[in-house]
Order: C-alpha cells, then sequence, then structure tokens
DNA sequence: GATGAATGAGATTTCATTCAT
DNA sequence: AATGAATGAAATCTCATTCAT
C-alpha cells in the first residue's frame, strides 16, 4: 500500500482520537491501531506525537481556510452577500467536518506552538471578513474607517459568534427544539444578529450608554 | 494553619495550574508544591484529581455567575443599558480572573461532568440575557415574539461573541494596537456590534440575501 | 474513659479489620476510625502496626487456648472423653469468634515474628494432645511408643483436620446442607474420622500399601 | 525473545514472590526484576496485579490437580490403595513446588475471586476423594451410605489434614526430627491416622462419647 | 488525655518512544 | 516496508507515622 494512502489513513484516525480524547488523552496506542498499522510505522512517518498533532492541525486548517475561500470567491456581489457566502461555507464545513473543527478547538488550548498555527488561520479569516466590512462600509458611503482597533474587536466578536453558532447547530441541545438548523438558517441567523448593528457603525453611528429611547 | 486557608491555596494553585497546562498536563505534584503543601495533603482535602477540578469549575462559575448578576442588579433602567451592565461586569471579571474564567474555557471540552457543569451555567446566563432581550422587545413596541430556536441561536451568537472578546481583550495582540481596551471599552464594541441587528430582529425586520441595497 | 477500656475497643476493632481485610489491607484510618477514637491515640497506647497486629494475636492465641485448656480439664475421665471435650471446646469457641481464629490464621502466614507465636501456640496445644494419646496408649495396654516423628504428624494431621473442619462448619457451604453443625456434632465427626485410626496405631497396628483385604 | 517464554519467567517469578509475601506485599517493582524484565512488559502481558495473581493461581491449580489426577489413574487397584496413591501423589507435589501451593494457601485468604477458583479446585479433589471413599464402602460391604453432610465433614477433614501434614513435612521442623520424610512416608502417616477411622464409618460403626472401653 | 494538621515513601499503572529483525 | 518486543519516565493515589497544641 503506497504511502501517501497510509498516512491519511493515520491522519483520519487521529483526528478522530484527537478530536474525541484531547491532546494528552488520545493515546498512540489507539491511533495505530484505529489507522490499521503498528506503531512504529507511525513513528517512522509522523515522526511523533506532537508532529503528528501538527500534522492533523495543519490539514484541518487548510481544508477549512479552503472552504471558507470557496464560499467567498464568486465576484460581482454585494458584501454582505458575500459575508452571507463566506459564514454559509463555515456553516457547512462545520457541520460536514466536525472532528477536524474540534481538532482546531483542541489546539487553541494546547500550548504555544499549536495554539499559534490557528491564532494565524483565525488572522487570514479575520483578513478576509475585515476587508468585507471595509468594502461594505465603501458601498455604503461610510462616513470614515474606524480605528483599527475597533475593527480587530469586531472581527473577533463575528468569528466568536460564529464559532459559539457552528458549536450550538451541531450540538444535540439545537436539534431538540426541531431539526438541526442547515447552514444557511444559520448563517442567516448571525447576518440578522450583527449586519445592522455593523452597517451603522460603518456609517458612523454609535451605540453610547445612556442614550437609548 | 487552619483547614479553610489551605483549601483555598490549593484552589488558587490549582486554577493557576489548570487554566496553563490542561487538566491532564497539569500534575498534582506541581499543584501540591505550588500550594506549598504535601500531595497527600492535597488528597486528604480534596480526594481526587477529577474532585480537585470540580471544585476549581464550581467555584469559578459561582464568581463569574455572581459578577454579572451584580453587574445587573440595577433595577429602572432600560433594557440595553441592564444589559451593558452586564457585559461590563463579565469583561471586568474576566480581566480580573483570567485563569479562572481559562478553567472553565477547558472544562467545557474535558468530558461530559465538567461540560454539563458549564453548560449549566451558561443556561443560566443566556437565561438572564433572553429575559432582557425579551424587555428589550417589549420596550420597543415590538411586533411578535420570535421562534425559540431563533432567540436561542442569538443568545448563543451573544455569548459566544462575547467570549471571544474577551478572550481577546485579555490577549497580548489587543495590547499591541494601544493600551488594552477597559472593560467598559469592549462591552460598548460587542454593544455596537450586535445591537441595532437585535432590536431590528425585535421588530420582526429581516436580514434576507440578495436583499441588501 | 479509662485506658484498659479505650485500649480493648481499639483490640476489637482491630481484630475484626485484620480478620475481614487482612495485615496489610486493612488500614490503621479504618481502624481507629472504627474504635472511635483519632490515629493518634492508637499510635500512643500500642506503638505501631505491627504491635498492633502483635497484641491481637496475642490476645487471641490467649482465648484460644484458655478454651480449649478448659475444655481438658475435668478429670476422671477416659483420655477419648478428654479430646473430645477439648474438641468440643474449640470447635465451640472457633463459632463464636471467628474474627479471631481467621487472625489467627492470618498470622500463620505474615512474616516470622507473627507466624512464631502462633507455631508456639500450636505447639501448646500439640502437646497437650499428645499427652492424651500417650494417656490412651497406656489405657488400652499400648505396645510401644510410636516414633517421636509420627507422633508429631499424626498430631499436626488431627490439628490440620480440626482446622479444616472448623473453617468449614463455620462457612456457609455447611449452613446449604441442613442447619450449621453445632461443636458437638463436629467433634463427633473428627472423633469417627481419626480415632479407631488412633486406637489402632497405639496398638502397633499399622495400615501398609498393598495389604488392604 | 518469545512472548512465552517471557511469560513463563514472570509467573515463575510472580509464583515465588507471592510465595514468600502475599499478594498485597509483593510489590510488581520486585516481580518485574526477578523475572529480569521492565514493569511495562509484565503489565503488558498480564495486564494487572490481579490478572498476574490469577494466572498464577490457575497454573498451579491445573498443576495440582493433574498430579494428584495422575497418581489415581491406575485401574484395577482397591480403593484405599488409589486413595493412598493419591495422596502420595499429592505429597511429593507439594514437596516439589512448595512455592504453587504456598500461593494456592494465600489465594484463599484473598477475596472472593480467588477464593473461588480454589474452593472450586478443592470440591474437584474432595469430589474425588468421596468417590474412593464410596467405593470403598461398597469394597467393605458397607451397610449404608452415611448422611451428605458427614461425608462432607469427613472429606474436609481428611483434605485439611492432608494440608497440614504437607505444610509440616516441608518445613524446618520435621527436618529437625530426622530427615525430612518422604511422601510416601507422609501418606502412610495420613492413612494410618484416618483409614481404620473410615473403615469403621463406612461399615456403620460410630464413635460415641462416654461409651469407650 | 486527645487531636487536627501534615508528610516521606512507595504502591500500581500508563505512555511515548525505540530496537532488532 | 513493517513489526514484535521492550523500556525509561512519570502519572495518580495510599499509607503508616509524627508534630504542635
Amino acid at each position: 500500500m503506497p504511502r501517501q494512502v497510509r498516512e491519511r489513513q493515520m491522519l483520519d484516525a487521529a483526528v478522530a482520537a484527537f478530536a474525541r480524547h484531547g491532546y494528552q488523552a488520545a493515546s498512540m496506542d489507539d491511533i495505530a491501531e484505529a489507522a490499521g498499522v503498528s506503531k512504529p510505522l507511525v513513528y517512522l512517518y509522523l515522526k511523533s506525537k506532537e508532529e503528528l498533532f501538527t500534522a492533523c492541525v495543519r490539514r484541518e486548517i487548510g481544508a477549512l481556510v479552503a472552504a471558507v475561500r470557496e464560499g467567498t470567491r464568486e465576484r460581482g456581489v454585494s458584501a454582505d452577500q458575500q459575508l452571507w457566502n463566506g459564514l454559509t461555507a463555515f456553516f457547512a464545513h462545520t457541520a460536514d467536518r466536525p472532528d477536524g473543527v474540534a481538532v482546531l478547538h483542541r489546539a487553541r488550548t494546547q500550548g504555544e506552538p499549536f495554539a499559534r498555527e490557528v491564532a494565524a488561520m483565525r488572522v487570514e479569516i479575520l483578513t478576509l471578513v475585515t476587508g468585507l466590512l471595509a468594502q461594505a462600509a465603501q458601498d455604503a458611503g461610510c462616513a470614515g474607517v474606524p480605528a483599527e482597533r475597533e475593527v480587530s474587536g469586531l472581527a473577533h466578536a463575528l468569528v466568536g459568534a460564529a464559532e459559539s453558532l457552528a458549536e450550538w447547530a451541531n450540538s444535540h441541545e439545537a436539534a431538540r427544539a426541531g431539526a438541526a438548523p442547515s447552514a444557511r438558517e444559520t448563517a442567516a441567523t448571525l447576518m440578522n444578529f450583527c449586519w445592522a448593528g455593523l452597517e451603522n457603525l460603518m456609517k458612523g453611528a454609535r451605540w453610547v450608554p445612556g442614550a437609548s429611547p
């Protein structure tokens, strides 16, 4: 059996194990057995547990980013439409590969080297989002560009909301209140949640404490 | 030294260790040493690693919920103001006890018993938030109550955004773009991000794909 | 509370614990708690686990030997009658204090110092038995005294049979085949088992291989 | 080195250790070192201390039962001869493998699962013995079959006597009174001790208190 | 006379990792 | 290319034992 195939089997098994048990609790024994190979072979191909985890993380990062980029590829549509497309792609992907997403989630709290990789991916996606927001601002004849720090905060809020919604949409809790929502429904929920606020912001309108009607 | 004092020392050390290394990687040896006691004493007082972790989680849940409840206690103010107060308390708390928050974050991916405790806390806070949103809807002369599933999704989005913002606000990344933002600033960012959207939703206005200006 | 009373409580608790769990598995914690006192008090009175076990063993040895001696005290009766009396006393005692007997049983396999104490007790009882056998030989006009080694072997066989019967009589297995047998019944069983053989031996008759009818 | 060989080495070392120190006091460290392997290998092959002990017990049970069965295999000889053959085989075995016998002895007081295995073995041997006694009764033109409980008691007495004699024969004490007795001598001692009594019993004769000559 | 507080030492068990073949 | 055999290191947890009061 060719090396590439064997390697993918190992990565598949590793992603499943890391997703279910976490980095520490997943054992190389179990991964090797699940992959249907002997432990020395895993070490021959992937060097160590750390590198194996890194390989998993990189693969899943690539898959996620590719999915989102593919979703926002369509040109000639308005910024909010593109954002919606990207979100839909994101939610579709998280529904499709829950283990991969779980591995990325685990990696964020697994020490510097892993956390950094995921952080870099978040930056990549945030950049994408930020770009869309900026274009939306332009489209809307926005008065001025908000401070970098504010944009950064907004982007983090958006991504955090998306992650939380993805987790909720794929949990059993959501299914209890009817069928699990589709990716499009979830994306719409998030757009509803934030779009008006973002639009206002871009136009320079601000919510301030003590000023509500 | 009296038992209560020692127990608090142990919990402090354990929270720090669990926050930094996670449940599995934090060792009882290190925790005992950090607490300035011997390992057997930790076991005498806290029974096992699992119960120690549980004790940490419960303590931090209590502290977080108390902080947020305290923030929303003030009566006679509008709903958005109360939400803002609660968010400010939340961000102040996360800035004040980053380790405690990290422990709660870890607990969510550490198996059923722990995850359930945190989930229960999230439900408690979501209920609080939902109540405020409902009152806001009333204040705004809202046309109809949105479906339960939609409200649930919105609340998850809000909480996720808050968590993500808290993490970002306390990270070094935020400091790089100027001083770390205050709790009030972060709360304002989040209100700006979502309030208009929520208000629209309550009034029955919806964002729909393909309908943007 | 006077020291003697406290000490007896401790010994009672210790005997029960050692009987149930064995020397190693019985913990000083449990013994102290069962005795209703704190651990340091146990150490104050009984020095160490080893000495505590020794005290238990000595007490139970004393009780057992006293019971058997009491049983054989009656003068002016034939030797077999005295032996039967002694056996009855032995089985009555083992039925009455199963924990004490169990401790002695455990002590036999618990290393030199303890095993020696029990061995000494066995010697004491064996001497008693041997004396009765000798007198029986005289009564029966026995031809000659058997070799010391043979007598020793016989005595061990008798004691072993008695111990095994005691254990069986107090086990649930015996109760399954009707009510548990009384001490007198068990003693009769053992007398039936061996008396004729012993009598023959004393008269010089021997069982030899290949000579059965 | 092949797995089977290593496993036997481990069992040999474990039997020796359990025999000398008992289940609790024997440490896996010592067993591994005595077997000339590392501790993890012991766990890899034997799973746990409990299973290791079980494996020892089962092996020694098998060896002992096989030895006794082999001894009683010879057909066409009288019942007492067969019993003597079986006893000789038993004493030869206990002299040959004192550690194995000691392990079985320990197992009887080491908790339900172990005690049950040994009890089952005792039942097996008791059945064998009971069969021989029954045949002997037939040979002797026995009047009637004694009650089940009485037979059970007699068998227990016989086995207990045999165990006690075996222990004595292999102890230093026996050697002090001349050379240690051979298996045939010990078997003869036991036959002398009980055979006449058993024969009487089979014929319906009973020893009763107060009726001695 | 009695105890709450505390620990050094050692138990079983698991895991990532490497040879020799 | 692939593996059965093997281990060093470290994890969680328990226990007999002693102070200071």
